[in-house]
DNA sequence: AATGAATGAGCTTTCATTCAT
DNA sequence: CATGAATGAAAGCTCATTCAT
């Protein structure tokens, strides 16, 4: 019955990716993990210090590697942005193809960052990452003005509920969807449908 | 000495709002509820018979009216859609017109069967939700065609894409403003920019 | 089957006292002292928030007249040591006392704070008390001299054995014995015997 | 690649002295001593059937030595005591002769039989010496007199605590001294202390 | 002989729910 | 009707011991 370490490590890991999927941070049980993993409950620990440190194997290289990438993006607007016909789409899809990227590589555990860390340390990751896109989106708002004038409270909600929607409907698909190609496929018609809206985008 | 019932009663659903609002089905206390309402723990069950009870009773008729208005938002549609130029954004406006009314009413409970909810068995509202604009979406998008044919798996996707987000982007905005104005301000130039693009949106 | 509540306190408290007199604190068990109190091992938590909290109301009230009393010793030999004939005993009488009334009113209590604190908050109260005696002595020592010199590290040595086995003498009759007069003529026999020999108690 | 038997016994042995030098029995962790003796976890059970035989191992030796020795002044005593001068002090002074000859052989072992086997079926060693040392006293005391008369409860608790500050003063020099000259040195102040008095004792 | 992964009972603590009063 | 003490199952975690290799 004795499995090889590392057999042990890989089923412990598929069992908490489940039960993260299904479950927030703090409702996920070490007890259904280990069940799930058939492994005892005593003998996760040998592998994992506890639960957040399960937690944190499964979902700490997105995490890192996604805001790696989102300040990329935002040098590279800071570099570049011109206020050009077509640059709000174009850096649009700057931060989407790298959440693309990240998804090609670790689907299941992008979800779990975005949606199921409340109660972790890596609770606060949806709304930073928004925080983020709100700050990248106000430069590019800013940029495009004569005046270097503060934006409204209107506009500020706005630009917050823009990045936020964007971000949702990236997690949105994320989490229901597992082929990459899929995914890929619906975040572009999604970012598209952004741009361009519905009307031009008619027959789906 | 005693409170009137159904006094007791409004306190205890008042005090089960405030802390469903701020955590998860799952998360929420029972005894926190309690000791809001300035009634004891065990005389909540006479009330209501266990959590799950509770939560049904706040959020059941938001979850009835939410359904029965896409349902008749779904027969206005198989009634008088013409496929002609503005019908999407018309009945999408009708959508999101019959989230807005239910907003004015219940607000906070529906920010709490849409965002709180998980583990509870209103935890699938919002696929549901997404579920039923999906076969509104379906049947405007194959009503338009001589062939009644089905779609495509692609179409569906996009469908389901389609509804998911605009659900999600509507949850957010009630997840994160309380005022009334606001919510209503931003729902609608959530749909704005889905019907007509970030690029005729512009300055924001 | 329902106690009333002050009497559930009591029996969990005196239950909590046999446990903490025979285990230390890291090894005494809540279960079994809920057990042993005939209160539910969840029940235990209505009464105290926790372990740590429940040994704290069993010792805190000793610990705080242990120390004020041992101060207010060394304040009075401050002021008042004349290096004259009797001092030494004078002073270790002093002392002596203040732990034969504690005793008076909380033998156990002072036991457990004494011999079962490891692991708690309190785990150094024996060696600070001995610390405090110490310094009591070496006071005692240096202020007999002329030369205002340092003591040697032999000296020191001995200070802290006379220390440490007049601590651990009392310890060992509180330990022992339950019976508050006992205890009184024990100590004072202890104290006798450090003051003039065995040579001179004879008879016992 | 394998240490030979032997050597392997001895380093768990090593280990596991350092480890109940500075843990009560329970607190000790056998994880802790097979790493510190660079043995498996499983490997210790091949040397040492449990916890329980292992603590034995260390501690058993010097346990029947200290019996044997204490039985043997006990018996030199029935033999040659006289009621004289200074048989009392004569004869403390053979009890803590072979306490401090076993401390030379084996220190860390009788600090620790002593000190840390609260929980081992050792637990008693302490009581049981001091009851030991009790009969001794009990004896001497009546053989003084004329009437083979029984003791008084109070001179009973007398010898009591007189052994048991005795066992335990030595205890605390164990305790707290590594070095045997200075254990010897303070062992025998000590002694000459509970023999002669303070008064005598002075400047330290 | 040796390994070290696995076991399983134990720990403290929390909480929805029940029930004697 | 109301109380709030009591229950008991579940949580995360630890550790002496066993056992397949």
């Amino acid at each position: 019955m004795q499995t090889l370490k590392e057999d042990v490590r890989q089923s412990i890991l598929r069992a908490a990716l489940n039960e993260f999927k299904t479950h927030d941070y703090m409702d996920a049980s070490m007890r259904r993990i280990s069940a799930a993993a058939g492994v005892t409950t005593g003998n996760i620990y040998r592998y994992y210090k506890n639960k957040e440190e399960l937690f944190e194997a499964l979902v700490r290289p997105v995490y890192e590697k996604l805001i790696e990438y989102v300040l990329d993006v935002k040098k590279e607007l800071d570099r570049s942005y011109t206020g050009g016909e077509n640059d709000g789409l174009k850096y649009l899809n700057m931060v989407e193809d790298t959440i693309i990227d990240l998804f090609d590589a670790y689907s299941a555990e992008l979800t779990i960052l975005l949606n199921r860390s409340a109660g972790s340390k890596y609770g606060q990751v949806k709304s930073d990452l928004v925080a983020l896109i709100v700050t990248i989106l106000e430069d590019v708002f800013t940029s495009g003005r004569e005046d270097g004038d503060k934006l409204t409270t209107l506009q500020r909600q706005s630009a917050q509920m823009l990045a936020g929607t964007v971000v949702e409907g990236v997690c949105l698909i994320l989490r229901e969807y597992e082929d990459g190609e899929t995914v890929k496929r619906l975040v572009n018609e999604f970012i598209f449908l952004y741009h361009k809206g519905l009307e031009h985008q008619c027959k789906l």
